[in-house]
DNA sequence: CAGGATCCACGTGGATACTG
DNA sequence: CAGTATCCACGTGGATCCTG
């Protein structure tokens, strides 16, 4: 931050939470999980439908890692997992809500 | 959106934009012009030191397009190029600096 | 069901050179 | 200076198969 930006990038703990946004998905995932209580890996799947298998469980995992979402285990059988936003998870899902709620007003602009 | 999302994916414009901002480099750029009033390319660059120039200039045309950022080329010799934000790119610039701001608490965070 | 392991195709982005 | 063009290496992610 500073002034200029002497560091040329990663100056700041800012800047891993830009990119852990600009990571494909996790922005799409930390807003579906916040518009519910708690979700299921595959419930997470089918609303994403474009993410894998992989992709999926390497974002949440991420995601958990960076302490944003919880992972809660259920050793039924088959097995049931389930996934929700940490309170730290649910400011920055509520960030990124704004930006789906001003996306209709964008669309209108017209520049 | 609806209820549980009969699209799997696309299903609405918000997803244009957080696909957008999950664009590598596209927040950073955005959130980096933003704190100025306007920036030129070299200095943009300078400042985002992992980026190549292929890649800026593509990430500029895109925000170009999208309407978030303006471009005004001065004919000098040699030619200067000056980037800002649009209204509607100062909005998500604001958003983006919301991240900023909450990293520091973030990093506090036990979880 | 949730996800790890493997293999590999493809696209993104880096390096370099060049132009208006 | 502000890009564009080309070529290509590399990593990301997809498809498939497998397991607790």
């Amino acid at each position: 931050m500073s002034e200029q930006g002497k560091q040329p990038e990663g100056y700041c703990s800012a800047d891993k939470y830009l990119t852990l946004i600009s990571t494909k998905w996790t922005a799409h995932i930390v807003w579906l999980v916040g518009q519910h209580h708690e979700m299921r890996f595959g419930q997470i799947k089918k609303q994403l439908a474009l993410v894998s298998s992989k992709v999926l469980s390497e974002r949440l995992k991420l995601l958990n890692q960076e302490g944003f979402v919880w992972r809660r285990q259920e050793e039924t059988v088959p097995l049931s997992v389930y996934y929700g936003l940490t309170p730290k998870g649910e400011e920055l899902s509520d960030i990124i809500d704004t930006i789906v709620k001003k996306s209709d007003d964008w669309d209108q602009y017209k520049d």
